[in-house]
DNA sequence: AATAGACCTTCCAGTAGATGGAAGGTCAAC
DNA sequence: GTTGACCTTCCATCTACTGGAAGGTCTATT
């Protein structure tokens, strides 16, 4: 399989694709042209890091996933792991935004937002008070 | 004032700020050995920059708001726009994270985590099916 | 057979926003 | 005079790609 039908089966983009066969996370075949040539299992690795990055995990963590995913000796306790401290960081970011997001819609709110020079969001960059 | 008196002073590494110097966000004096020299509107500006950072603005946006902080001028409607656009990419940003989390929780708690090999988060990063 | 166009290859550069480190100059204290 | 803290510049590295140039290959049509 050429790689613009592994970039259509997978969802990647083929420079992409290119890109996860320089850092090693996979190994297509080549054929006599020099062409890479997916299997039915390569498909398989690009179709689950397409769905791993996705759902946030960066590519050192598909990295291991992927080897968890091809280890039929694994524990699921160790993707487990993996999961959890993708949730916790998750929940980080999360309360991260909705604190700054209240911090902004309240500037907005408060600026009038006209052609006077006069601003809240201005004076709370600046540090409170007056701008300088 | 010398630059590690900068950086205590407006809470950015010295790198930092080394590097807003080089894409251009502000221009401190030299002393006669070449130190750079920190006035107190430097300073200002290097907080200013150091709390629109921190509210999530880029350092584009951060431009502009910069040049609006120093307009005397400046319509207040300009800065607002600026804010609200951001505003609106926070609430973006929250909804997928949040959308995540569902997906990556619901998947943690469906996972026993033990010894066995059984694992639903690999089953469906490859796709609902066995993994092959 | 020639040619157009789609597809593939490699390689190099660039993105954002810093951060790390090497090699070397300067300054204050002991 | 020498240690150690501080400063300088420059170059490399990080994440995860993306864009583009220069060129090879394949397929279809004329």
């Amino acid at each position: 399989m050429n790689i613009g039908v592994a970039s259509e089966k997978s969802g990647l983009p083929a420079k992409t694709i290119r890109y996860y066969e320089d850092i090693g996370l996979l190994h297509p075949a080549r054929t006599d042209n020099g062409y890479r040539d997916y299997s039915t299992a390569d498909i398989h690795r690009l179709r689950f890091l397409q769905r791993s990055r996705s759902l946030g995990f960066s590519v050192d963590e598909c990295r291991q996933l992927l080897s968890l995913y091809q280890d039929r000796e694994r524990d699921s306790a160790d993707v487990k792991a993996i999961a959890k401290a993708k949730l916790v960081e998750i929940d980080r970011k999360i309360a991260e935004l909705v604190g700054l997001r209240g911090l902004l819609h309240h500037l907005v709110s408060h600026c009038h937002g006209d052609e006077r020079p006069d601003c809240p969001i201005i004076d709370e960059l600046a540090g409170q008070g007056a701008a300088q």
